[in-house]
DNA sequence: CATGAATGAGGTTTCATTCAT
DNA sequence: CATGAATGAAACCTCATTCAT
């Protein structure tokens, strides 16, 4: 009975995350939350209890890319002379801020109701690119938040452009980076 | 007599296009109409007989600037050496972008609304960065457009970080520019 | 459980009916949906909710409204006389017709949102007259439909006249009817 | 000089009849002031000084034909016996109506700017047709202000008829007068 | 006497969020 | 714990009318 509450607690939740991913991709985070909710075959009431704050669900959407992302800078120093473990890393980084639609606009927007992602984010990330970048040799005068936000400043969608063009001007800016 | 009565609308719209900008520098371009019109102290008709089209306002108000910055690169073309005078003009205009708040969110918009001062920005921008490129040694893969985008991007205000800090990613980007 | 729900969006629904019933009657059907919401007790979003478009709300109103008098045709010629029945039918639907301010507008609008309610409105009351008339004797060079809107303009009311003042006029129509 | 300024005033009023006239059949009779100013070439300032009231205007485009149709009583009843004078007056009568759009709908508007339009009309019409009453032979439940009404309101157009329609009620309606 | 810029109330519609069921 | 109807605050835009020039 409880068993069968919470699968269908979770059958919801994974739903809306699903219809969340599906929908910030296409209309942006400030979509109207009854386009995730319908979508999501759920109330709005529903994505209001799981998510109380709108970033929560943003979080939760891209919680797994962005620990995976994070994680993956610990293999990366591993496996590759320092420089090239720095360039791999922000290239993974690229990836994951490019193709999350929503996620740039998130991080960049001045709404409070992003804050927590915000801060999840940049917690998350800052200290896998600090121990790279230390071990790396760049210009002394570019700090990890500066490469975080010039990544996501970047990869934002500019009408009229195709969507790789982000990758395009980080490489630009990579290349700014070398001393 | 007629003169002023022109002066008379002439004061209303220049309150109106001094409130605009800074309306726009603090909350941004998509700020409610009325919003503007109470700092200028007009009714809110008085906003739309002069700029139906909420782009028409935005165009108005950045107007003198972007003119005033395309200009300054035959100027800068002739008094210094192509890459000097490249760097220099793009510094110009990170200025102008970084300065105005409004602009690099209205450029980046995707709302149709803005379709009119997108258009006006680049047609009025890209024949000067061209000109400056064609003269310059930078990478070849790199357009005007890219560099015009990439600055827009990079001097995005984000959250929690000095007014300045554009410039500094900006910086990093032209050196990754040079051959 | 549903059901209770259901019951109360429900009586919602019924309030708004009820009052935009009165508003037409009183303001016409362009009258403000404030007016309306306010009268009913509910929100303005409860009305769009139901009645997205305005004309899908005078649909909703009439369309009660014109049913009932169409199914009281058959009862009236069950009950009396064929001439009687006619009379009386044609005094009951005039009745409709004059306390609906509405129902006249809209069907004399040439708006194209109001094309369905035209519709209806014909194809409910056309037999039902039609039936009627021929097993009355009048005139035969007047049709159903001709009935049907005279009896709709004459009942448009007419600043500076009592209500009633319709009901008149079209006693001294009728009197033309007779052969 | 004061000539030249009283052609030039009477240029203007010309100018804003024959506008209002063209805009009222356009448009109907609640068209946009500024639709009317425009097509003259005058500033709305203009309008309100030669009509304060909107039915002041609407008044002034029709007046000839109002004043016509109310003189052209005593020929008919000179000419013709009582009920014969009668019919073809109100013949007459409905050509006018029918034939000036806009008027039916002034005549009919509940709104309190043509409060001004219904008097001075059914002050110019009413002595006529009560004179013409009087000598006929009708039902003497019917005044003159009633087939005034009735006319006007079967004269109004219905979607999907003909122009000629309301000719053809009224015919109807006049038999009902007939004792 | 003409002008038309300015006013601002008034209408429509959308959507985040709450809360009764 | 889920639902989705209801709420009502915004935001937009239009236009009748006034009044300074």
């Amino acid at each position: 009975m409880a068993e069968k509450r919470r699968a269908d607690a979770r059958r919801n939740l994974d739903a809306l995350l699903e219809a969340a991913k599906a929908v910030f991709a296409a209309s942006g985070v400030d979509a109207p939350a009854k386009e995730i909710t319908d979508r999501a075959g759920v109330g709005v009431g529903t994505l209001y209890r799981h998510f109380p704050q709108r970033s929560d669900l943003v979080i939760a959407v891209l919680e797994r890319e962005i620990d995976a992302c994070a994680e993956a800078g610990a293999g990366l120093s591993a496996d590759n002379p320092p420089d090239a473990a720095l360039t791999k890393w922000i290239q993974r980084y690229t990836e994951l801020v490019a193709t999350k639609a929503g996620l740039a606009s998130a991080l960049q927007s001045s709404d409070a109701a992003h804050e927590a992602l915000r801060a999840h984010f940049y917690e998350r990330m800052s200290p896998v690119l600090d121990s790279l970048i230390s071990a790396a040799k760049i210009r002394p005068d570019v700090s990890a938040t500066d490469i975080l936000h010039a990544v996501v400043l970047l990869s934002h969608p500019v009408p009229g452009e195709a969507p790789g063009h982000g990758r395009h001007l980080v490489d630009v800016f990579l290349d700014g980076l070398k001393i």
